[in-house]
DNA sequence: ATAAAATCTGTAGTTACTACAGGTGCAAGC
DNA sequence: GCTTGCACCTGTAGTAACTACAGATTTTAT
């Protein structure tokens, strides 16, 4: 049994997170000390390593909890986590090409700009020039 | 002069949005009607322009706002735009970087499950397994 | 016994919006 | 001139995933 610090420092979680966590119901309520301080055991500790390895692989907080739902679950399918994972392999995928594209195009104001740069004044410089031109703007 | 409807069409913003950014003053304050609805010029048009281009650009307000600032101010210089971009420009690379971790450790992880779904129960699934195996994961 | 450190609860702030609720303005048709 | 219906108004609350307090209490160490 240790404490809610200890925790903290096992898992490189902040405390705040930690509570944060449990109020969502994503770690379960630990026991409690006569005075009310959080009691947690090796249970806990693999709980938020879960959590915390989710959560690095881009999971959203929701779809973790399904993920400990099914780890939790024996009639629930395989194929289920499957499903979650190649939905978020989508979804990262997706703005990885979004990321690219923006890229591209700083990549070319930047370029651009090094003709300018730093003779010419702000309002006349390539890349604020570059912004007042509406073509390729994102209609949202 | 035209009505915040005129102006959400012209430019894809929702009307909810372009008063947002008039509250966090991105947006200069239109004129009123006598009855106190906004009415809009085509600076205004082209000020929206810019900011939603930025944005698509991934560019937080706050940045947004700098550049809107640099546009406007002749005593300021155009390295400072330069220096915007390359900002944004790391920070766009580092999270595809990020991203690309992901999308491998999904992958991995979506290749390893082949072999054992859809036959598995959930709690079994590599899937599973590999999350609750502590290497890799990020330490907050 | 006392001081210091750890922990407690609860609320508010962050980013960039979106989604109401409940009220008023305006333009067109009759 | 009146009504109808859409556009627009303000203000607040909700979203994700936390972080940062304030102010009180508990635990631990001396």
């Amino acid at each position: 049994m240790f404490g809610i610090g200890a925790l903290s420092r096992d898992t490189g979680c902040h405390i705040e997170t930690i509570r944060y966590y449990e109020k969502l119901g994503l770690l379960p309520e630990p026991q409690r000390s006569a005075g009310g301080h959080r009691l947690y055991n090796k249970t806990h500790l693999k709980h938020l390593t879960f959590i915390l390895k989710a959560r690095s692989l881009g999971f959203s907080l929701d779809k973790t909890r399904e993920l400990l739902s099914l780890s939790e679950n024996s009639n629930r399918s395989c194929s289920e986590a499957l499903m979650l994972v190649e939905a978020n392999l989508k979804t990262v995928s997706e703005k990885i090409m979004e990321l690219q594209r923006i890229k591209e195009a700083l990549l070319i104001m930047s370029g651009d700009c090094k003709g300018c740069c730093p003779s010419a004044k702000a309002p006349d410089c390539t890349i604020v020039e570059s912004l007042f031109n509406d073509k390729n703007a994102d209609k949202n």
